[in-house]
DNA sequence: TCAATTTGCTTCGAACTCGAAGCACTTTGC
DNA sequence: GCAAAGTGCTTCGAGTTCGAAGCAAATTGA
């Protein structure tokens, strides 16, 4: 499990099924929730984020943990978000700098108006192909994945460059 | 497991965990392919399909097929993968309306380069943390999965339209 | 045979993404 | 105190993405 010059067929069944179910339940969700609702994934992500913080408002910062992409595309997608009128940001009380989202009415109302979709579709796609056993296989292997995934060293002690360039393909 | 109106914590807590793994694995993979050999994602898939493919080469329908992306994206990638030398693209000989993509000696000799970078990331981020069983688990559960979202139907019998007409959107 | 349709791909414009640079506040160190 | 460093967010430019529209070759069918 440690050699890094190859990978045998098992390894590449396992990697590809995962990369597949990722991209093609990605793309169908994001799919929906444009034709439901006309929102983005990111937009989704965040009026989700939103309605479900306690306090009901995040700062930009708390918006961006977690969510996968670039912090100037954060800005991006909260500013169409609030010219849609479905948040609204304003500067912090206690740090000037911070900026407070918060969900409006009309925000709420529009994830209530896609989440059946969302929900239909992860049900459909996903979950309905799913036993409570592989549910729970997938949740404690996955997530074991996750947590070393989140405090794996970024890759700098493996200079890895060589002429060795070995078979093409994965 | 018919019932789409919510989803509960067992079905939320595997829902996440695929989806995440999928980000941070493909977040951490394009990076690693950037820095090693100048590729996005897309490009590497374009090249590792070539390589892969019996013929040496192959009609962008076919390379369509599995890529997730969209057809006027593999022309926009193919016409980069072609500047810089890495393919090739011509007509066919039986259908003139199709373009033959091939791979050039450097397009081979880049994709060398950057496999071993790349099989090191996929290691240490997935598959280091996976027994024999977990693998052979993803595989069947995941290739299930993938196999009934290919055959899905997509998603027209579901109408889920209310009444409002289509929200002018974001 | 030849219009109508289908198929394979590209072009187009608009939207989205990213990292780098920039700005304005806050904290730190002396 | 107050300069220097740090933090939170936005702006910027370049590159990438998408779907729709367009074009030309191939197939269908009357």
């Amino acid at each position: 499990m440690t050699d890094a010059t190859w990978l045998d067929a098992e390894q590449l069944a396992a990697y590809f099924a995962l990369k597949e179910v990722g991209s093609l339940l990605e793309h169908a969700v994001e799919q929906q929730l444009r034709v439901d609702g006309g929102l983005s994934g990111p937009q989704f992500q965040i009026l989700a984020r939103l309605a479900d913080s306690p306090a009901g408002h995040l700062r930009m910062t708390d918006l961006a943990d977690g969510l996968v992409y670039s912090r100037s595309g954060l800005t991006y997608q909260a500013a169409q978000l609030e010219k849609a009128g479905l948040i609204t940001r304003a500067p912090a009380e206690d740090d000037e700098r911070s900026t407070v989202v918060a969900l409006t009415p009309s925000g709420r109302e529009r994830l209530g108006r896609v989440m059946p979709g969302h929900i239909e579709v992860v049900q459909r796609l996903l979950l309905s192909s799913l036993s409570r056993k592989d549910m729970a296989a997938i949740t404690e292997i996955l997530g074991r994945v996750r947590d070393r995934m989140r405090t794996a060293p970024p890759r700098s002690a493996a200079p890895r460059r060589s002429a060795g360039a070995r078979k093409p393909a994965v």
